[in-house]
DNA sequence: TTGACAGTTGAGTATGTGTTCATATATAAT
DNA sequence: ATTATATATGAACACATACTCAACTGTCAA
């Protein structure tokens, strides 16, 4: 217990970086809530949908039709979507368009293909 | 078969703009990457190991003294980075020190830090 | 050569997740 | 009221994945 304050099998090789890289990591909630956001962008599905109503806010079989995919599908991947506040609804009538809640989520697209153009 | 040229159960209801955004899609490769890239990214685990590695380059016991985490697991998800081209390593006798391969992704901390503080 | 140590890797397991199916809700039209 | 339609939702299934454990490779030191 001299010398292994760490809660791991590994000894320390670089104790400085090791010390001050902890002490710069944000807490625990950031990297949750930062891990949360990519994760829900990282599927495929959601990827289309998101690119989707970036151009229009469309309503649950418009979406379906654009991803030859069923509408129960997207209505679940679109309750995960709103659910994290990365898209809105409106309802009128019988439908329901959806829309993106934010304008971050056009930069991430940004990013994201610049970062697979750049490879 | 008349109305219907569309792979799902259901009726279109703006044609319009699901035939303008069909057409606008990227092909699935761009998603399949983009989405790869995200998910990538989205692990607390992944995550936390690459903010680390946007301080200092850092071996494999240094990153898993930092976060708490056996060896094993760490340079686990560091094959899944390094094989997603996101880190790359330089090899010192026994140690391996790990970097990030990519400068855009700091650029994709900023993006998802800017989100979440926005919410 | 032998032992210690940094790191990798495959198998196993537990947990998470995306889609389908069936059903439910809500609104509009007849 | 009844029917049709747009969407939501819970359960179930199939598949993916993050961690652990054990075994392995490669390098250094004695």
């Amino acid at each position: 217990m001299s010398k292994n304050e760490f809660v791991c099998d590994c000894n320390v090789i670089h104790e400085d970086v090791v010390t001050n890289t902890k002490n710069n990591m944000p807490e625990e909630y950031t990297f949750s809530k930062l891990a949360e956001f990519f994760k829900i962008v990282g599927d495929i599905t959601r990827v289309k949908i998101l690119f989707a109503l970036d151009q229009n806010e469309m309503c649950v079989c418009d979406i379906a039709n654009v991803l030859g995919m069923s509408k129960s599908s997207i209505s679940h991947q679109l309750g995960t979507l709103r659910r994290s506040g990365i898209v809105k609804c409106r309802k009128v009538g019988k439908e329901v368009f959806y829309m993106l809640d934010d304008e971050h989520v056009k930069q991430v697209f940004e990013v994201g293909i610049e970062h697979i153009e750049h490879k």
